[in-house]
DNA sequence: TATAACTGTATCGCCTGTCGATACAAGCTA
DNA sequence: TAGCTTGTATCGACAGGCGATACAGTTATA
């Protein structure tokens, strides 16, 4: 069964775990972002009940947490009042997340320079442990709704950026996330088995950068090159994205991968 | 004095109004929203106690808070280990905020299509009473950092979307955003005189779109369309944007006010 | 139409988890 | 060295959050 890109159930990082193992545990700040956590798994607006099951917190405190969220624009009614839904307040912070990120600062005029020139979608994303999560979007033609939101997150194992990022690792590092992530695949194509995987950062190592064929969007075709922070670690990676359509994959390679690095030389870091 | 953009101190809507009032108020988790907004009004990295003097929380209050949303993922250290800044999992809520939210779900797929017929900067912005805030930004040829950020949000007072929400709104409503609004201008052709603001807002009632001249950014027009409810409220506005050093106001309007239009009434849902 | 299963809202007392005060170690500046 | 930060840790008192419980309004099922 092929997985789902729509839904937040990329599985990855939950946002439950870990918490209760923490001595220093504060409970009521934990339990209001486990609330607003609650509507990663959905697709519609969330009842009081509702929340309170999928946050895991009994329903008074629910019904509490929420309504000082809603008050403060942390949560809204839906449109036609039929639930509860993320409220527009959220955005205020991950503005301040994207102002105060330094890499993204100096990222965003480079990936401006090189949307410009290759007329392909443009992404960069930020490495997260298992997941890579989509901090500037920059479409070209043609791109569906889930192609432009910031905050997306695709798993590391199986995307071209997250490939380019683990060719940058230690092979202590990658073994590590071979082993926690998921493998459950989103097209046929997608390869999720370690020993492929390993070959596919071998490959990548070699080239400097990482190319996926549909192993995310069927008749896609993306190249990933990794950003550097200082010590050499990698902190994110670019990503261009073009159609089966329109390129062969080693058309596109050879079009793509000097821009691609290009532009990833010029927002490292290393010293 | 000009006002700065780049500073969070649109001074609109302050978090920490209302709260105190609110008979069912729940500290703690107001408490913690309070710390995560410390960051608002700044440009650089905060340490703890500057966080607790920016959210008017107590020293303990606000290292356990910091350090509950650190382990959380919602507060980060900085790269060069110099203060806090928040945290990627912020950019989780805002995704979700986004792919919930109906109206930009609509609007996304029409504001493709006019980027690509306008080739100029589109985006989209949400009425939040005194700001409007940017939720789908597409860029165009040269863009400066933060005309790319998602959450930014502008005065509704002096901005084309603003304006052109305005025009949909009954004169109290306008009025009591006139008298509550922030007037301090951001250029020297900022117009945030009451009787001239009115004005402009008969313009565009009459227009159906809103045109302001460097209003916001020096050598920029822009050009603002209301998308509107079911019930005909307004909800948001499109903007187009463009450099002055290649249209007069005139021809910018001439040129992308049908665009605008059409683009707007493609997302509306009046019944 | 009656019944059942939902919604969100409200009240209240026990007990837990939070906050303030206070202290300390580690890193910078002069 | 002294004097300033920075972040971290401990602990007791008491505010305030949580669970239990109940109720009114709306939508679904018999």
């Amino acid at each position: 069964m092929l997985r789902n890109i729509v839904s937040g159930e990329n599985g990855i990082r939950d946002p439950d775990d870990g918490v209760r193992e923490d001595p220093l545990f504060v409970q009521a700040v934990a339990r209001a972002m486990q609330v607003l956590s609650a509507f990663h798994r959905t697709q519609r607006p969330l009842s009081l009940t509702a929340i309170a099951e999928a946050s895991g917190v009994g329903r008074s405190a629910a019904q509490r947490v929420v309504h000082t969220l809603q008050t403060l624009g942390y949560i809204e009614r839906d449109e036609d009042g039929r639930g509860y839904i993320p409220g527009i307040r959220l955005l205020d912070h991950s503005h301040d997340y994207l102002r105060l990120n330094s890499l993204i600062e100096r990222a965003t005029p480079v990936l401006l320079d090189l949307r410009r020139n290759a007329r392909e979608r443009v992404d960069f994303s930020l490495f997260d442990d298992l997941r890579m999560v989509y901090a500037v979007r920059m479409q070209s033609k043609r791109e569906t709704f889930f192609a432009t939101l910031v905050g997306h997150s695709v798993p590391t194992l199986c995307t071209s950026g997250g490939r380019a990022v683990m060719s940058r690792l230690p092979d202590v590092e990658v073994e590590d996330i071979i082993a926690r992530s998921d493998r459950r695949p989103f097209t046929d194509k997608t390869i999720t088995d370690p020993q492929e995987v390993r070959e596919k950062i071998a490959e990548a190592r070699q080239l400097g950068y990482a190319l996926t064929v549909e192993e995310v969007l069927v008749g896609e075709v993306a190249l990933g090159v990794a950003v550097l922070g200082p010590n050499g670690r990698p902190l994110g990676a670019i990503h261009i994205a073009g159609s089966l359509s329109e390129w062969t994959p080693s058309a596109f390679a050879e079009r793509f991968a000097p821009l691609a690095s290009e532009a990833a030389h010029a927002i490292n870091r290393v010293r």
